[in-house]
RNA sequence: GGCUUCAUAGCUCAGUUGGUAGAGCAGAGGACUGAAAAUCCUCGUGUCAGUGGUUCGAUUCCACUUGAAGCCA
């Protein structure tokens, strides 16, 4: 039986992704879903460039601004839902369209990896900080050695975070990272996942950055984060948001309001980097030259369809 | 106008008791399986302002020129 096709439509921030994606959904009968780890909150609307109620013109957009920002979201959440939404829509007999440039998110649908129904274990993550106070990260890398010496090797002694991780699956599961990785993989990938990256000049992309986060200071991102900071209290992974931690360092007087407005400019000109890094790994991708039309692009993507 | 100080990587600056130079930041490349807009790794040649002079050899010493800052008129 031929499988469903889905079209992913990913790239670095700023590159033009929603116009192009609600372009297309108008064409073929689509629906969209969201691939972006900070579009999913609430309240979060202009730093993250959510696309407005007019930009979407009346195309139904999946896992945008349903999570509080107050609440902890993973990959596995996101996987969870995303293959929901892929359902949905193919139910509907609609297109669904992948649209977001979180790649470790995309990686968890085009690669089909399966995370196993445990939740963290925040207690055990706090221990693991307070020994890394204590002892150094050192003796952590020592005893995630121990554990799993095959997934030690890719990670550097300064990589907190995953070595913290290393030893989480251990103690939450009882297998290593490298097991763990092994049957994530087992499942053959569900859809036809046809998957499109917009390029552009690199000066051009930094040019656009520049000008979007200058235009998300206009719309008012100070006055977005001083509200998010009264409505909501603790904060597990929303403030990792880009333009919203610099606006709290500014809003703490750390920071003057120029050398914020720089600050999230190089931060995201940085995160475009990574997120180019991310896409060129994936072989099957095609690139799009994002300085054509629209209308151009979208005929490359009806020919696969 | 006179005096003083400065001129080195895209930026901020070290440095060479004369043997053509190195940090931070920026930038580039890469990694990435439950925090991912996160986290982490690697990468440093530039007429050492210009022109002459001294010297085996000058970015380093000397002179002049240009530019910047400060002080005195």
């Amino acid at each position: 039986m031929q499988k469903n096709k889905v079209i992913v439509i990913c790239g670095p921030t700023a590159s033009g992704k929603t116009a192009l994606s609600i372009e297309l959904a108008k064409q073929i009968h689509g629906e969209i879903v969201s691939c972006d780890s900070m579009q999913i909150y609430k309240d979060m609307n202009i730093g993250t460039a959510k696309p407005t109620p007019e930009e979407m013109q009346g195309i139904k957009h999946y896992l945008i601004g349903y999570v509080s920002p107050e609440e902890r979201y993973s990959v596995a959440d996101y996987k969870t839902d995303a293959k929901k939404a892929i359902k949905e829509i193919i139910q509907k007999g609609k297109m669904p369209i992948v649209v977001g440039g979180t790649g470790l998110y995309l990686d968890s649908l085009i690669y089909e990896i399966e995370y196993q129904d445990i939740k963290l274990d925040e207690e055990y993550r706090k221990k693991l900080e307070a020994e890394v106070e204590e002892e150094g990260l050192e003796t952590l890398y020592e005893r995630a050695k121990q554990i799993d010496a095959k997934a030690i090797e890719k990670i550097s002694p300064n990589d907190k975070k995953r070595i913290l991780r290393i030893l989480e699956i251990y103690h939450a599961t009882g297998k290593t990272k490298t097991e763990q990785e092994i049957e994530s993989r087992k499942k053959e990938v569900e859809y036809d996942y046809k998957v499109y990256a917009l390029d552009w000049d690199r000066q051009t992309l930094y040019d656009r950055i520049n000008k979007r986060v200058d235009m998300m200071i206009e719309q008012g991102l100070v006055e977005e984060v001083k509200q998010i900071l009264t409505k909501y209290d603790t904060f597990p992974t929303a403030m990792q948001g880009l333009g919203y931690k610099e606006v709290v360092e500014y809003l703490d007087g750390k920071l003057t309001k120029e050398e914020m407005i720089e600050k999230i400019k190089m931060e995201t000109r940085r995160y475009a980097k990574r997120q180019l890094t991310w896409f060129r790994k994936n072989k099957q991708t095609i690139w799009l030259n994002a300085e054509d039309t629209i209308q151009n692009n979208i005929n490359i993507i009806l020919k696969d369809i």
